[in-house]
DNA sequence: GGCGAAATTGACGTTTACGTCAACGTAAAG
DNA sequence: CTTTACGTTGACGTAAACGTCAATTTCGCC
């Protein structure tokens, strides 16, 4: 039961570094690491980390990010522009457009994407369709 | 025509390492370095590498590789996916195999790539309207 | 025939993203 | 009280993907 923590009455999800790592499929080390790199912020038991929902969603977020093929200082700026921070307006303009420069790569990349998925799948057809073929005989 | 000889066949377009740099916009090293990855095999005039469609066509396909996120080794395999070499059906079987387990990764990355243009959009709306908003007082 | 521009081959350096110990703390279990 | 399991902080190691620099070579040209 991860986060079945009862000690006051809405007591918030929390996680230990090994059940976060367990369940993401990654390593504690990795982890720490995020940490190192400022993308996680932990809180403290004494001494142990203790992670909420907030670090639990961030680390969806930096595996995400990963998959797609960013770096973890690509994926610290896009943290950051999700963060609903009290900024001005100069730095607001910057996160939009910081955002909107990562839109354009994210579609570039959806295009890439796509073609290589339509060509693995002309592939796939044609190699099936060969085995079939000759299997019929 | 089956079986007709050319004296000069066609000559087929060629190039040199730094137009191929300078096209796909990245170094000279980073083309020797793929080569030493056995992910381009140019033929060689005297001293120096000569490439050809087939090479280009290569390139091409490693860059896109990249820019989705994978490494060069993924993208090793998958330009092997792509040869229309003599292989047996086992072979072939395997080949398969891997081509679809590919694509269920690319098709992971595109919904990935989806949520997170999704989430971003939200966000660029999100702080227009702010920012609209504020403009028009 | 000297010169610059473009290529080549090492060889070493660098950044990113962790892996891998080592040495230690601590809390529950037997 | 000792073991066991989990957690922590360094510190060093490593694989990938090039960058960078140095020392040639080679080709066209004035």
């Amino acid at each position: 039961m991860p986060g079945s923590n009862n000690a006051e009455p809405t007591a918030e999800a929390t996680y230990t570094i090994s059940q976060l790592a367990a369940e993401f499929g990654i390593t504690a080390r990795a982890i720490r690491f995020y940490e190192d790199k400022k993308l996680l912020q932990p809180g403290r038991n004494g001494q142990n980390r203790v992670y909420g929902r907030r670090d639990r969603g961030r680390l969806q977020l930096i595996l995400r990010g990963k998959r797609v093929g960013f770096s973890l200082s690509d994926i610290s700026e896009m943290l950051d522009l999700y963060d609903p921070n009290d900024e001005g307006r100069e730095q607001l303009k910057l996160t939009l457009e910081k955002s909107r420069e990562r839109l354009a790569v994210l579609e570039q990349q959806r295009r890439d994407i796509d073609e290589v998925i339509d060509e693995l799948r002309g592939n796939c057809h044609q190699i099936s369709a060969f085995l079939d073929q000759q299997n019929n005989t």
